[in-house]
DNA sequence: CTTCTTAGTATCCTTTTGGGTACTATGTTA
DNA sequence: TAACATAGTACCCAAAAGGATACTAAGAAG
């Protein structure tokens, strides 16, 4: 219905949709250093859902900041890493992660969630 | 229920969960450099009904983003501007803007949403 | 022929988010 | 005494997001 072609798109919605999703944030840290399988995340992150890891991870697709590799073989493996915009992006998530951390540890609050950047 | 004292907290989460609602970092935008009445910014946010941005505001201010000061005349008079933990979160917004301005013109989009930051 | 492995799907449900429309309180002004 | 202005509320509804549980495909290994 919509193609939006011609529409004017705000730049700030348009950022925090493709990293605002419940494990976006969470699956592009993991994926900052190395190729994941689709299980690895799943143990990595085992609080989510298959369903919604794998919806989390198509999106993150379909905006182009990860890229999927299948490979045809039997059990099945499809391998996850960063694009170059995925990796562009990495900033932000610093700059959110810090704001949040000095935030939380002003209020007296344990930050935390293993998802800890190195630099 | 929850208190949630104890646990832990993701700084990532957080930030989103304070900036991703709605309207929420339009507000912040327009609150940046002026207070602004309830008023003032139904006018400039026509899109948002005024159940929403009293939802958004009221999120806002829970979070002590923004300072809200009711004065007690009729036609009541609510003033609303940035709290200094506000004006701390604007480098993240910018950042965000700056990234999403930089995606939407690679993908040959218009930018454009009234939050043009200026520097 | 059965079991194992992996990367998902399918189905159903609950919660959260967002939205439309109409209404309210109340002192001031005409 | 009736209309006006402002900052909301109330009520009801639709859509989106998130979640629990069970199931599937298909070749390889035993």
């Amino acid at each position: 219905m919509d193609c939006n072609c011609n529409a004017y798109h705000c730049p700030v919605d348009t950022t925090l949709n493709m990293i605002g999703g419940k494990y976006k944030a969470l699956i592009l840290w993991h994926l900052t250093d190395k190729t994941l399988r689709f299980g690895e995340l799943r143990k990595l992150i085992p609080q989510a859902t298959p369903k919604m890891l794998t919806q989390q991870l198509r999106e993150l697709e379909e905006n182009h900041l990860i890229n999927r590799t299948v490979f045809p073989v039997v059990p099945p493996r499809v391998d996850y890493c960063l694009s170059d915009l995925g990796i562009s992006i990495r900033p932000i998530l610093e700059a959110i992660y810090t704001w949040g951390t000095d935030y939380l540890n002003q209020n007296g609050l344990e930050a935390s969630c293993s998802m800890t950047f190195s630099s």
